[in-house]
DNA sequence: TATAATCCCGACTAATTTAGTCAAGTATTG
DNA sequence: CAATACTTGACTAAATTAGTCGGGATTATA
């Protein structure tokens, strides 16, 4: 699993939107502006994953987006998956993306059986993390001094 | 971390080296026969793999290569360092590829923790694996009833 | 109802990576 | 010397990545 710049944009941006989770919309042009993402590139990754059920969206004038479900019923292995395809590192041990390989025989690959091992490792640890954890790690990482509302991601 | 099919035949090929390791050397011909693969570009990869001293080659009428070093110290997260760069889903996580990332300050960035925690789960499980533990899968997977001669990989 | 703000959509591009191929050369053995 | 193998470097086609761009559709609000 490697994590693109339109990946790693995503997580930026749905984690923003975690952050200010409610009723409300949070605009491109903020979401772009506080993390540094060209805004044309991220109104296309947006659209992405609005067509993928993540968030939604209002148009017109006080229009922008917000997360379509709870932040807690996101997970990064979620967002990765429809961002990047397979987390493992060779299709052959993807559950969601399962593609043969070339090896004579699946069950007796050693590397296979290794890279199964670094699979599970990896979902592990995404499927455990949720845009909320997220979320909680921020609040945690800058610590009870600082200002709630200029938060750093 | 994702392994290019480059990468998945160079390892494929590595443990053909293990499995017959000894004074004696393996033909290119012989290696991509038994794997499948292309034997022009899997000369390429041995030629890469040579010069970055996994293996060395003889050359001539006997010729063919052999592992440099012994199975049991070349690990796979060396060799897909190699081959891939970073095992580290992203730069800014990566201990031998480090590179900055856009955000803010890394040392709050939350996704970059999650981030950390993938690279030490993968690089857990690779650093823990070198091409002798392979062979000793692949005598593992096979059974103690067939052939040594006709393995699989 | 006009208008400005905002999202929406599809096409386009340039640079990089990937997966190979190929030709001609050099070394070695019999 | 002839056949066999590795060596080197250039070449290519297709896919992916990281964006950009123009213009259309929608909506709050004055």
């Amino acid at each position: 699993m490697k994590l693109s710049q339109r990946g790693e944009y995503a997580l930026r941006a749905l984690l923003v939107l975690g952050m200010n989770h409610g009723p409300a919309v949070v605009r491109i042009r903020d979401i772009a502006q506080q993390q540094n993402i060209p805004r044309r590139f991220l109104e296309q990754i947006l659209n992405d994953l609005k067509s993928a059920g993540f968030v939604v969206s209002k148009r017109g004038v006080a229009g922008g987006y917000r997360l379509q479900r709870g932040p807690e019923e996101i997970s990064l292995a979620d967002i990765i998956r429809h961002l990047e395809g397979p987390l493992a590192p060779v299709g052959c041990v993807s559950v969601n993306y399962y593609q043969r390989c070339s090896c004579p025989d699946e069950g007796k690959c050693a590397i296979r059986s290794v890279m199964q091992e670094v699979r599970d490792a990896i979902v592990g640890v995404l499927e455990g993390v949720s845009v909320a954890h997220l979320c909680d790690r921020v609040r945690d990482l800058q610590g009870p001094l600082e200002n709630p509302l200029d938060y750093i991601i």
